[in-house]
RNA sequence: GCCCCUGUGGCGGAAUUGGUAGACGCGACGGAUUCAAAAUCCGUUUCCGCAAGGAGUGUCAGUUCGAGUCUGACCAGGGGCACCA
């Protein structure tokens, strides 16, 4: 019996596949194939790979084996997100230069995934930090600049005091930089924006198109922009001094117009303008504001921080009512990014105005009754009612329910140009400066003469400089001596070079753009190209980008459609997302501490121990496996032992494929196991016997009963693979392997069914473990590369049974069971039924009331 | 606090439209082979029970001839958002 040997099989397949040019998108046999794009998320080059990243390839990979067996010419393109802070420390703490470390691990890593035998097109390969790459980027920012789309301004920011540059606020976790995990600071800066805000109509109203999407990440994606229709209402200062100094209302927006009349103060945020101005003559109101910028930003902390405010001595006139006035405060509660950075306080129906108002002795005015209370009784003590109701004490609103009321509001809002509907999001431009090196250099030049002045085109890329240190955290752009002077494009004198770079998210928001036409000179990517491939059919990647980098890339293309430089209908750029899960594995500490690998460690009669001490071993948490945990298996490791269809295996099997699966010994060896057997079943069957793509028409009994198996395992397995069940798909393919190997045929009719299960098990197993599929393919006879073979067709006939066993039940139980022809008639089945023994035990001393015949599933006996 | 998801054997999980719950894999147990072991092969494996039988998909109700699947309430775990007006 002949072992199957990885090692040997998997890189002779390999070289096949290269020679073939198999997996090169767009090739010459592509002609007429319609087209489909699938897509990982594309690595950072960090270091290696470990099998937990193995499986988001693999999984991408099974899509892309599938649909060209499948007929569709499949772009499966790879690349690296190269440029980061990580290539930075890296610099710092070894001495090598960013670039250096970066190309080095991306050679690692570009084997690692060749042995894993992904179907790539590695002619569209490309890296983020190649000036190839970054000078279209550049171009990109200049059209974006032109278009009004990227803009400069003086804002507060985040800033990570650790990684010494600003961060989106998609990149503050809890008041904590994503990467450092430092307490954020704000900091009033000048910086570099996109004008995602401006896009956020869109991406909110797009999300419901997004059928082939997780709902999870749909539902965070719309929080995250986290738009809220409702007014803007505008209240007249009645002091005349004030109107002059500030303009001559207070805005504010609010989602409940119904509820103005119950408002009972105005509150600003204590960084707004006018408290601002106010606390430069007023002591009270300065310290005040002091008090609110010492404020820490944590979760905690704003949590714990009680209502707290400072009446501004001002008042503004009610919009329904001249005479009614309210006092405007300033509240620490008030945010000011915001709506307009200032409410009017309506306590009956908003807790925190509640708090503040009782805090502060200000009335409360109920306006909303609820629909079960009567007026006449209801009041409101420590809790607001924030439903929806009846609207009362509201004058004109009387009598209203909350949404008409609403309408209502803001048409008499709108009658006296006292406000209007309008629309706030939660969602912040992006904040795109970065004061890093090994990032993308803004294309700006400031002068001082001519303010920040765009570098023309035909003077791009902007690159990087390579004579750089790292000796200390601040940028290294900004310190090198002599890179940032240069001349102002416009007048030619002195100037000084943007020393920022672009947040690395900004390459991650047009890659898949540019591998439809990598070769492209001229432009990021030929729209003709673009307009092919996209949008990405299917793309898979982490849960972790649900936010940033999807919508990122979600404005980049409506920018880009917008800028001409293509047009994607509809703006989406990918129409299937699939987040896949992590692969876990269990932790280990040493009895010091430290955390150990996997391979540190070792059993020694029941006890974990220390390989290199012999010290006893803490088992820890199942976690996901990362470099700081030492929780790893490293992909060239495993390959060398089992080798790469194993790992692929491994990955897909047992868990589904949006949950995590836990790595153990135990697991790859059962996969081992079944990779063998599979070879011996392969094996087993007589030379001479017809081959893989055969039919065995003729098969009666047994040899009919592996058909039939064998075509109902296809139709399985393409429904799991197209509903993304992988780990189902795994179990079928068990199934008839089990089958398969059981059959024992008896004669040329039965070899020739077992010919048959055989060829189209091989190449249902293409796409998931096709080094051995074409070990297999050519031992059964195949014609050419099984990756060439068209994906097999079940034959319908074979799919349906002439008999079914149809479960007996008598009163919802499970009594008995009986054979009958598929389709038998209602009576002759009852009756049947009605004459088994479980039936009759069951239904002794009772009356059958009813027999309900569901055809070819089931009988159920009502009997009492 | 608000929103979302998930609860099935010792473990990962299957059951896609309401129709035989526990496929497949791991582990465990028994056996064959072997001088012995590894490897391999054959069986058993939801629980209680010798058996007949009974119970059983987080808990409690409900709808239905029939519920893992649908409805309501609750419990537990996970995730997202969070002074967002």
């Amino acid at each position: 019996m002949s072992r199957y040997n990885p090692r040997e099989a998997e890189p002779k397949w390999q070289s096949a596949w290269a020679e073939r040019d198999a997996f090169r998108a767009g090739g010459p046999d592509a002609g007429g194939k319609p087209k489909y794009y699938v897509l990982e998320m594309f690595p950072y080059p960090s270091g290696r790979i470990h099998v937990g990243h193995s499986r988001n390839y693999t999984m991408g990979d099974v899509v892309a084996r599938y649909k060209r067996a499948r007929g569709f010419d499949v772009l499966h393109p790879m690349g690296w997100d190269a440029f980061g802070l990580p290539a930075e420390n890296a610099a710092r703490d070894r001495g090598v230069h960013p670039g250096q470390w970066t190309y080095g691990n991306i050679e690692v890593m570009r084997k690692q995934l060749q042995r894993l035998g992904l179907a790539l097109d590695w002619s569209r390969e490309i890296a983020t930090c190649d000036p190839a790459y970054y000078r279209h980027q550049q171009a990109i920012f200049l059209k974006l600049l032109e278009k009004g789309l990227a803009y400069r301004k003086t804002a507060k920011v985040n800033w990570d005091p650790v990684d010494q540059t600003v961060l989106a606020n998609e990149q503050v976790i809890d008041g904590r930089g994503w990467r450092s995990g430092a307490e954020v600071e704000q900091r009033e800066l000048d910086q570099w924006f996109f004008r995602i805000t401006d896009y956020a109509d869109q991406l909110t109203d797009g999300i419901e198109a997004l059928d082939r999407w997780p709902d999870k990440v749909r539902t965070m994606q719309s929080n995250w922009i986290g738009r809220s229709r409702g007014a803007e209402v505008r209240f007249p200062l009645t002091d005349m001094d004030l109107a002059g100094r500030f303009g001559e209302t207070i805005d504010v927006f609010t989602t409940r117009p119904d509820t103005l009349f119950g408002a009972s103060f105005l509150a600003l945020a204590p960084d707004h303008p006018i408290v601002r101005a106010l606390a430069a003559d007023n002591p009270e109101i300065a310290r005040f504001t002091e008090e609110c910028a010492r404020m820490g930003t944590t979760e905690e902390e704003i949590e714990k921080a009680p209502k707290h405010g400072v009446d501004l001595g001002i008042k503004v006139r009610h919009p329904f009512d001249e005479s009614w006035e309210v006092p405007v405060w300033s509240a620490n509660f008030v945010l000011s990014g915001y709506g307009t950075g200032a409410i009017f306080g309506s306590p009956a129906g908003d807790q925190r105005d509640l708090d503040f108002a009782r805090k502060y002795g200000l009335p409360v005015n109920p306006v909303v009754l609820p629909p079960d209370a009567d007026a006449k009784t209801h009041t409101i003590g420590d809790e607001a009612y924030t439903g929806h109701g009846t609207i009362y004490n509201s004058r004109f609103l009387d009598g209203l329910e909350t949404p008409e009321a609403i309408e209502r509001a803001i048409e008499e809002l709108e009658k006296r140009d006292l406000g209007k509907g309008a629309t706030s999001y939660r969602l912040r431009d992006w904040l795109v400066s970065r004061q890093r090196y090994w990032g993308c250099p803004i294309p700006v030049v400031h002068c001082a003469d001519c303010g920040a002045v765009p570098v023309p085109e035909d003077q791009l890329p902007v690159t990087l400089p390579d004579d750089v240190t790292f000796d200390h955290p601040s940028n290294p752009l900004e310190r090198h001596p002599t890179w940032k002077n240069t001349d102002c494009p416009k007048c030619g004198k002195p100037a000084r070079r943007e020393t920022d770079t672009l947040d690395t998210f900004v390459c991650s928001s047009w890659y898949f753009l540019r591998f439809t036409s990598p070769w492209a000179e001229d432009a990021p990517f030929k729209p003709d190209d673009a307009e092919r491939w996209m949008p990405v059919d299917q793309y898979v990647g982490g849960i972790e980008h649900a936010i940033l980098h999807l919508l990122y890339a979600r404005f980049f293309t409506r920018a880009l459609n917008d800028c001409g430089l293509m047009s994607l209908e509809g703006g989406e750029p990918f129409a299937g997302l699939f987040t896949q899960g992590m692969v876990t594995h269990e932790t280990y500490k040493s009895s010091g501490g430290k955390w150990l690998g996997p391979d540190e460690v070792e059993d020694r009669d029941g006890a974990l121990v220390e390989v290199a001490t012999g010290q006893p071993v803490t088992v820890g948490a199942i976690e996901k496996m990362s470099k700081s945990k030492k929780n790893v298996v490293d992909l060239d490791a495993f390959i060398e032992s089992y080798g790469a269809d194993a790992a692929r295996w491994f990955v897909l099997s047992d868990s589904p494929p949006e949950r995590d699966v836990e790595y153990t010994d135990s697991g790859v060896e059962g996969v081992w196991r079944f990779i063998q057997r599979l070879w011996t079943t392969v094996t087993s069957l007589p030379e001479g016997a017809p081959g893989p793509d055969s039919v065995a028409a003729n098969a009666q009994g047994d040899a009919l009963d592996i058909r039939r198996a064998a075509h109902k395992a296809l139709k399985s397995v393409t429904d799991s693979i197209e509903g993304f069940r992988f780990n189902s798909a795994v179990a079928q393919i068990h199934d008839l392997v089990n089958a398969v190997r059981k059959f024992e045929p008896s004669d040329e009719a039965g070899i020739a069914a077992k010919a048959e299960a055989l060829g189209i098990l091989v190449r249902m197993i293409a796409p998931f473990i096709p080094h051995l599929a074409e070990e297999c393919w050519a031992r059964l006879g195949g014609e050419g590369l099984v990756i060439d073979a068209a994906w097999p067709e079940a034959d319908p006939a074979l799919l349906v049974e002439d008999t079914v066993t149809l479960p007996v039940q008598v009163n919802g139980k499970r009594r008995d069971q009986i054979d009958v022809a598929k389709g038998a008639a209602e009576d002759e089945v009852k009756a049947l039924a009605l004459a088994t023994d479980g039936v009759a035990r069951a239904t002794e001393g009772l009356t059958v009331r009813k027999v309900i015949v569901v055809p070819d599933r089931i009988v159920n006996i009502v009997a009492g």
